[in-house]
DNA sequence: ACTCATTGTGTAAGCGCTTGCATTGTGGTG
DNA sequence: CACCACAATGCAAGCGCTTACACAATGAGT
């Protein structure tokens, strides 16, 4: 079983001719070791092309300095940048990243905050806070260290770095009312077991209800597809009452029904206007440019890996959370009635 | 140092009154274990909320269940889906995902392959095959199982689930040239350590030697940054003769370059004409439409995932390489001349 | 009844590393 | 010069799990 060609500690203390307590201490603390000593065992690991076992060091310390993160999926740009971040910062930090995707289903992003804790994960991002009774549990009965990460709720009892996706849904929905908009449709990402869609919609919904004078036509939910959006924005057009701007949920959306608009010869924004959600670079490269709303995602990544390191190495009393502001960007997609 | 709250084998084996043999073959094992046996253990197990240990595991068996992936960056969408793929094809093997990023640098390649390896990654997922000789002998040397993506060639003795890069970029060259462009740019990622840019621009050449009617009169490199293939593009246009057509070494490229020639106020693809590689979201949604090279992301996801598995479970004696094929999508970026 | 597979279970020896404690050697202090 | 603090190192006990082997019990074949 013993692989014939890894060396092991023992191994390296032999050729230096130290015990292997020695060489771990060279390894993880080479300051309790004397300077010649730290050379021959440099030395013995070089030639032996020694590296650590990772189970051995797993079992002895109790720590895989490995942290997971389950995101929905990597396939959007969103989340894929932020996990960028992510991971280069835990990466300065000498910790891995274990990446899980749940593909929006709260079952399977059970299974996977499973499966990354039991490969060791010493914590883990997860993306909102919208999860099940069974889950929630299952993080609290094992005490899993974790952030949560594109939400933001004063009233949170987490770790969380996000932005309030409600008053980000209501600052988008206030901008196109400012623009005159009165008939507003919505196309939303399906919202079970996502509460950032259920978020930005009800911060929508808010903004609708303080202006008497605007009324909501019809909402469409559905997947996060480019097709998917283009049928929503057909049956949003199948009314009675045409909408002239459309809020969409997310920039993938928003470029769908762009594209679906276009195909119908609807110019935007003369005929119809329409707002996205993220600011992925899709929204910079569309014509004309997707007005929508930035989220920091690149910060978001970073302050999350630093929230979660910080968890790891000292235990943090009070949940700490941080709000990031979203900025709408005005391009072209939005236009003034 | 022992995690007060963690329940261990040990503390099933008690509850469940057998040994912990017998506990840990009903894990690993079910059928060896009597069927009541069976049943009081996996009670004893849901009330103790029982997860193994990943590090005692993974010592006892020398082996993880975990596979590294190091891509140059998530940021691009042409990696994030190919590693979603991959992510998803492995998780369905009960295997789980270590993800670096190199950022496109060898050397931080290099970090990153023994980052993951000492996280004890029983194999890896590695881009292109253009490496130092150092990251190549320490692969070597530690007999890491591990197979190239991205990328392929006949002469390969790695595993390798990819497509031909110079022959794609030939292929995107001669169509092109077919359209009846002469005088051609090419705006190409940095070359450095990076075989597929090399490869690609390597086929565009090809094509252009094929054609004694053709000539290139400039490339330029640069970053997979839109504002870097702006400027590459600016270069393009400096020099005494303009190029009728633009080949780009990706669509983030090609897409930039068209978001700058567009404040210059040319058209596309009238005045000029661009095409990408890569086939990501992007080239979808440009006015027009990007005229590119479509690479089968997800599939090479998935069967390198597939590969990589076979790696593990049996000792496969000869390489494996599959070869996949790319093939240009024809939009609006390319005009006939 | 008497073997002999077969099946189910327990025993205990590791897997490779870390770390508390013991031991030795060093130089400084009273 | 005895004493002590401290630095450098070794010893050995785990960490939690897997698994070869041993053993007991069962039922089938003769």
């Amino acid at each position: 079983m013993r692989d014939k060609n890894r060396p092991s500690l023992e191994d390296v203390a032999a050729l230096a001719g130290f015990s292997t307590a020695s060489i771990s201490r060279c390894i993880n603390n080479p300051k309790k070791v004397a300077e010649p000593t730290r050379l021959r065992i440099h030395h013995a690991i070089e030639t032996l092309g020694y590296m650590p076992h990772f189970g051995g060091r797993a079992l002895a310390r109790n720590r895989t300095n490995t942290i997971g993160a389950i995101i929905p999926t990597m396939d959007n740009a969103m989340f894929a940048s932020g996990l960028q971040a992510f991971q280069e910062t835990l990466s300065e930090a000498g910790v891995t990243l274990l990446v899980g995707s749940s593909n929006y289903d709260p079952a399977q992003e059970f299974e996977q905050i499973r499966s990354l804790l039991s490969q060791g994960a010493d914590g883990l991002l997860l993306i909102g806070q919208a999860r099940p009774e069974k889950t929630r549990d299952f993080l609290a009965q094992h005490s899993v260290p974790h952030v949560l990460a594109w939400c933001f709720t004063k009233s949170l009892d987490h770790h969380a770095v996000g932005f309030d996706n409600q008053k980000s849904g209501r600052a988008i929905a206030e901008h196109v009312i400012s623009y005159g908009h009165h008939k507003l449709g919505v196309i939303a990402g399906l919202r079970a077991g996502n509460d950032r869609a259920q978020d930005r919609i009800l911060g929508i919904q808010d903004a609708i209800s303080a202006h008497p004078d605007v009324q909501l036509l019809d909402l469409q939910e559905c997947k996060y597809s480019f097709e998917e959006a283009g049928a929503a924005l057909d049956d949003l057009l199948s009314g009675a009452e045409h909408p002239t701007a459309i809020i969409c949920g997310s920039d993938v959306l928003a470029v769908g029904a762009m594209l679906r608009a276009h195909d119908l010869g609807l110019r935007i924004p003369e005929d119809i206007s329409i707002t996205g959600f993220d600011d992925i670079n899709l929204a910079r490269v569309t014509t004309p440019g997707l007005t929508t709303v930035r989220v920091p995602q690149h910060e978001m990544g970073r302050k999350a890996a630093h929230v979660l390191l910080g968890l790891l190495d000292a235990d943090v009393p009070q949940p700490q959370s941080y709000e990031l502001m979203t900025t709408i960007i005005d391009r072209g997609t939005l236009a003034r009635v």
